[in-house]
DNA sequence: TCAACCCAGATTGTCGACAATCTTTATAAG
DNA sequence: CTTATAAAGATTGTCGACAATCTGGGTTGA
């Protein structure tokens, strides 16, 4: 348990503000165990920082599902269970179909292009160490994020990439989740586009909740099997 | 501005969390107006609570989204727009949908029954007031809402319960939305249960989107007509 | 031996005060 | 008269201390 180091981030923000990242990173990549409990005495002397301005950053974590909070008894990171990853592919089949399905009607000429740019840096990635055979985690969800964009929905974008997009990464590094293959994924990556750039929302919706759903049937196979 | 009366709630619980509850029903019937700024100090005497725990309510309410804070420069209730409302009706068609879809999966039989119970009720209310020309409004919410609870997803149900739901209930209250026709809805709402109680998902989801969207696309074209 | 009760220690909730920042108003220069 | 500058006032962010509550261990009684 280190002495720790607040991210620079914005130097111009809060204190809060600042824990509040730092945090959600360390929860995110598993440096706060899931499950644990929290003590406030403790951080705030890690970060020398008052209880109060780690309570707003732990209030923060809260609201984004991060972590649990009970009156008089304190907070617990939350745990990751098979049921709660099998929950959020399913939030997320139903949140980003629709964001394809808006993306595809309102979506901007620089959206389009910075789609078709960021597919051929994949291209060219998955080429190159052709057989590592898992594809870079962040290029995934820099494209889901992109998409998601492009949609001009302001709730919808809120919704996955400020609150159920960490949840997301703490899954993926905590439970190291099964990624797609390189090749079939970036395909599927590719026609969704298509769709878009045809303004076809009502294909562009059922292409990418398909691969959504592809994804969540590998890992509930792998899950039964397992246990 | 009175004097402000704490909702009991429950009493056992923090005075944050009724400063909470009691500023979210304020802000969701308008008695704190849309848009206006929040003075921490004037709420604070307002209820007779330190500032701190009135920024602890004041935060909570920012990760329900109703309201904006600004680091150095403070809060202000969110503005209703146009624009938000289509954008709500949009992630509701979503969420709901697929909650429509995972009820009629995994739904109790008890689900089922209340259900229809509920049913009940809003045909004998509609058939005593049939001449008034609009449904209860929190009849058509308990209806949603129960039919969210029988997915048994809990990131679906804290999303659209704990989270959608009082900025649709805010917009519902200030901007004083169309009610769709009560016999339509009513019957709408029949086939809904109907395809759950089937079991067929795909239908329950398709017929909750399209109620979803009726209801939207006759808000759209209303308030395109009106400006 | 086991259960209920009680006490001590620690943790969380709440408060008031101080420091940093923003907004407004008044002033002065062009 | 307009614009820029600067001081004054108010608001927000941060802190440390006190009160209310929970947790764990020990004691007492059946």
């Amino acid at each position: 348990m280190e002495g720790g180091q607040l991210q620079a981030v914005e130097n111009n923000q809060s204190l809060a503000e600042r824990l509040f990242v730092t945090l959600r990173g360390e929860i995110v990549e598993g440096q706060l165990a899931a499950g644990s409990k929290i003590s406030e005495p403790e951080l705030a002397r890690r970060f020398s920082a008052s209880r109060g301005s780690l309570r707003e950053a732990l209030m923060r974590l809260e609201s984004l599902g991060l972590l649990e909070r009970r009156v008089h008894v304190g907070a617990r990171v939350v745990d990751l269970t098979e049921r709660g990853l099998l929950d959020l592919y399913e939030v997320r089949e139903a949140l980003e179909g629709m964001a394809c399905r808006l993306a595809a009607q309102n979506r901007s000429d620089e959206d389009l292009t910075e789609l078709r740019q960021m597919l051929a840096r994949h291209e060219q990635q998955e080429e190159l160490q052709a057989g590592k055979a898992y594809f870079q985690p962040e290029g995934d969800f820099d494209f889901h994020f992109r998409i998601v964009q492009a949609s001009k929905n302001d709730l919808l974008i809120d919704t996955l990439c400020n609150r159920l997009y960490y949840r997301v990464r703490m899954y993926r590094y905590q439970l190291g989740m099964a990624s797609p293959r390189a090749k079939r994924a970036f395909r599927e990556h590719s026609h969704i586009i298509e769709a878009i750039e045809a303004g076809d929302g009502e294909l562009a919706e059922l292409l990418m909740r398909r691969h959504i759903r592809a994804s969540r049937n590998n890992i509930e196979k792998k899950l039964t099997t397992e246990t």
